[in-house]
DNA sequence: CCCTGTCATACCCGACGGGTATCACCGCGT
DNA sequence: ACGCGGTGATACCCGTCGGGTATGACAGGG
């Protein structure tokens, strides 16, 4: 029997990520703890299967085609279908935790984002008959969508129009409007609201930019990694940025918060795999759309 | 090395589905062609890897543990998204029709439904600058998630509440409104509106039954299994059913239809797999939603 | 009580996934 | 110009493991 022509295993898909991602066979093989003749071999196969160029060899490494783009997107998606069934399974079956609690939901949220809707809904689901423990995973900026679809958590909050909601069920929670966070001092705190243009360019105020799956979107301001660092660099007067209004909880003596009137809304979700049947989490959803 | 706990081969997703639909090795194996011994081998090599029963094996046959539900559910969604990843990796690469068109967009309807909002739309995405050819692909009544999920089709019209967007983003497109479509004859024909009371229990006059994901629901109404047979059955006196208004257009003249005053509205969306970049897609979603 | 049908075990073999050594190629340095 | 470094490809070998056949253990039914 052939092996199999229309069925990619995620050993090979691993493989192609893998190298689709360092575009260096050497590099990409050491990620695998591999050696690098296996790798291109199996790339070839792989290549030979589908009847389908994917890489561009170079001499001084390689490029994806059209067709590699594709693959690297689909089978990262495959491969975090597969992870996501090892864990559900396993806890589904008690697996992770000897003789613990297996029913546990695990929800991501952005570190320091939405704190008073969180205490409001966790503090409902303790008083709720069906309630389960909540383990609360902090993330990163737009981490929930990975989190979620590789099976490391099983909610999240997220919030449009920041996170992507494609691929998932979804209720929206709150909706709320955005501010300008500035400097105290700034003539531009003193106003009663803003728009987008105005702080798009304050002269030696540039606009903080935040990393959105990793990357920075481009322009003159600092990158900002977590909300501590941009509160310094607003004090400090080095930067400006726009935030939701509940970015107001956590500001200093030295930050000025003004109403954008044209920023979009930012609206909190409450996000979770399609076709879950899981009780608990159904219930959770309820809970918090009561709130 | 140890062969990576953490991570599932497709070979064994494969077969623990074939297992777990079955419930039986012996002919899970056959529809795998292989023989029955090392499927259990490697049934039971999935279940020390992950630590977890997913069968209570009897004598006669098997049985699903809560994990091995899980697994079922996680596993078929990670075999599509594999096999979606073959596919649109070789329609990317032109590798499905040497030399012909790489653009292309397949969309699944259901056979015989939204015939007049199609047409429109085929007729507005044929005068459209970007437009490439498009494939109808004719389907069951449940079929389209499945043919999104494993990439079969790149788009598809569905109506809610009987296909779930779950998993999907969508756009709706129309809204409208139910029918009873009764034999013209019958008393109730001549009535200006029903409800769905009204129509659940006329004595001598069952509901007929659509499938649902390949299953009936309960009840006494004949099963149905497209629209000719339906529109037949009505015709013949021999049952009743619900369709929304559009259904007017394919109605016998033994056939009368009256509307329903508390059934759901249905919406029809243009649905396709969520995080998709392709640009003829959007350029079909636009054009839809304009109409 | 044996026969039937189920899944598990034992054993063997071939395929193939992976390692090591090496080659072919090209850009770049001196 | 020539050699050197670094890239991916090729050649070859070996061990593992996936799959087949034969058989066993066991329970239920005629």
């Amino acid at each position: 029997m052939l092996p199999a022509m229309d069925t990619l295993e995620t050993r090979e898909l691993r493989y192609f990520v893998a190298v689709a991602e360092e575009l260096h066979f050497g590099r990409a093989a050491e990620r695998l703890g591999m050696a690098q003749p296996p790798l291109s071999r199996a790339i070839q196969q792989l290549e030979r299967r589908l009847g389908v160029s994917l890489l561009e060899r170079n001499r001084r490494g390689a490029r994806l085609t059209g067709a590699g783009e594709v693959l690297l997107q689909e089978g990262r998606a495959a491969l975090d279908a597969a992870a996501a069934a090892v864990r559900r399974t396993r806890r589904a079956g008690g697996a992770d935790r000897p003789g613990g609690p297996r029913d546990r939901l695990v929800l991501a949220v952005k570190a320091a984002a939405s704190h008073e809707l969180l205490r409001r809904l966790l503090a409902a689901w303790a008083l709720e008959p069906g309630c389960c423990e909540i383990e609360v995973l902090p993330c990163g900026m737009s981490e929930q969508e990975e989190l979620l679809r590789d099976g490391r958590a099983d909610v999240a909050l997220m919030h449009t129009p920041w996170n992507s909601l494609a691929g998932f069920d979804s209720e929206p929670l709150v909706t709320e409007g955005q501010v300008a966070l500035l400097p105290a001092g700034h003539p531009l705190a003193a106003r009663r609201s803003l728009s987008l243009a105005e702080i798009g360019d304050v002269p030696g105020l540039p606009l903080a930019r935040w990393p959105t799956h990793g990357t920075y979107p481009p322009g003159p301001g600092p990158e900002i990694h977590n909300q501590t660092q941009l509160a310094q660099l607003i004090a400090l007067g080095r930067t400006v940025a726009v935030a939701p209004d509940s970015a107001r909880s956590w500001l200093w003596a030295e930050h000025a918060a003004v109403p954008l009137t044209d920023a979009p809304a930012v609206v909190t979700h409450i996000a979770w795999p399609p076709h879950s049947r899981s009780l608990p989490l159904a219930a959770l959803v309820r809970t918090a759309t009561r709130l």
